[in-house]
DNA sequence: AAGTAAAGAAACAGATCTGTACACCCCTGC
DNA sequence: GCAGGGGTGTACAGATCTGTTTCTTTACTT
């Protein structure tokens, strides 16, 4: 049983919270830009908290399956298949209303005042790291290097949000490889 | 003429902007933990944005300020000068209620709410850019390497806040190290 | 000692926020 | 035809937030 207004309360809310943050964005206006009653809402979803947790959840799966899909698609083609990972960055940070990484923008907001959004914030950046290194054993590479990657990839991520990112992104590809290869 | 008032507002507003994010930090919070007068801070400060703004000026001042310092002191002292950074990190990322980068969360929060803010955020990061180039240069190296020192810089920073990240830091330096000799 | 400037205390105004209550509508199944 | 569930719209309760007002108190200067 889809419920395609739990979706699209999902997909306004995400909108709303990545762009102005997430104490920024009030339920009445969640409520207005999707046109859903706010009775509606409440019965999705028990709390502003509860909405935020369902929002960070479905993003973090959509992430996943989405890198999983890209690398079955370029797996055996060695460094190629990390190096994609960093250019597509390019189209990345340059979407509009770009605002950085959802998951560490809501780990700064919640850090010390909602442990399980916290949680799931660190458990997206584990599942990254972790990402990171089955590519790198798959390509025959040291899985320690994810432990370098990581840094540079959410590096990237947060440079973008406050200047042009394409020179970063293209030294760090070039240094990606010296690392790896060289 | 020093206020001496008007420097614990920042302190105690600093303090709390970082820990707790600044949507969901109000004003009757920092006047509580500082003890002074709401009357008082409106009067050092017109708003909170204003107040916001007063803080991350100081932080980026002080911030500089330290590392120039420090540099001053490691002159001429080759790939020690720039690793010095990184192991800092050690017990920066250690500190109690740490929470990333006060500017890249002040970033988040106000990306497109208040150019103000967001444009302080892109100055100071165009700032340790500009450190980096310099100590790179003046120690011999390609001033190119600081497009790939920053976002492990600020990788790290955002990494720590939801994971231990001293092995992050230890696989980073030895990475900078490859880099910049090998 | 008097005058003045700064700070404190506390109530308040007005807006906004989360969450709820209530009455209505619409559409499907029987 | 009509009962009932899901959705709508609106108003509201209660809390909280920013910023102001008013009055008192402290402290320094001359």
């Amino acid at each position: 049983m889809s419920t395609p207004r739990r979706e699209h309360l999902l997909d306004t809310a995400e909108q709303l919270f990545y762009r102005d943050g997430f104490h920024a964005t009030g339920i009445d206006r969640i409520q207005a830009e999707s046109g859903v009653a706010k009775t509606t809402l409440y019965k999705h979803f028990q709390s502003k908290d509860a909405l935020i947790l369902a929002v960070l959840e479905r993003a973090s799966l959509r992430v996943r399956e989405d890198l999983d899909t890209q690398a079955k698609t370029l797996a055996g083609m060695g460094i190629k298949r990390i190096l994609v990972l960093f250019e597509d960055l390019h189209s990345l940070c340059e979407e509009s209303d770009y605002n950085g990484c959802l998951f560490n923008n809501a780990a700064a907001e919640f850090m010390y005042s909602n442990p399980a959004i916290r949680t799931l914030a660190a458990e997206h950046m584990r599942w990254m790291q972790a990402f990171l290194e089955r590519l790198l054993e798959e390509e025959g590479f040291s899985a320690d290097r994810a432990l370098v990657l990581l840094p540079i990839y959410e590096g990237l991520l947060t440079l973008a949000r406050v200047q042009d990112s394409s020179a970063a992104i293209e030294h760090s590809l070039s240094a990606i490889e010296t690392l790896l290869n060289g």
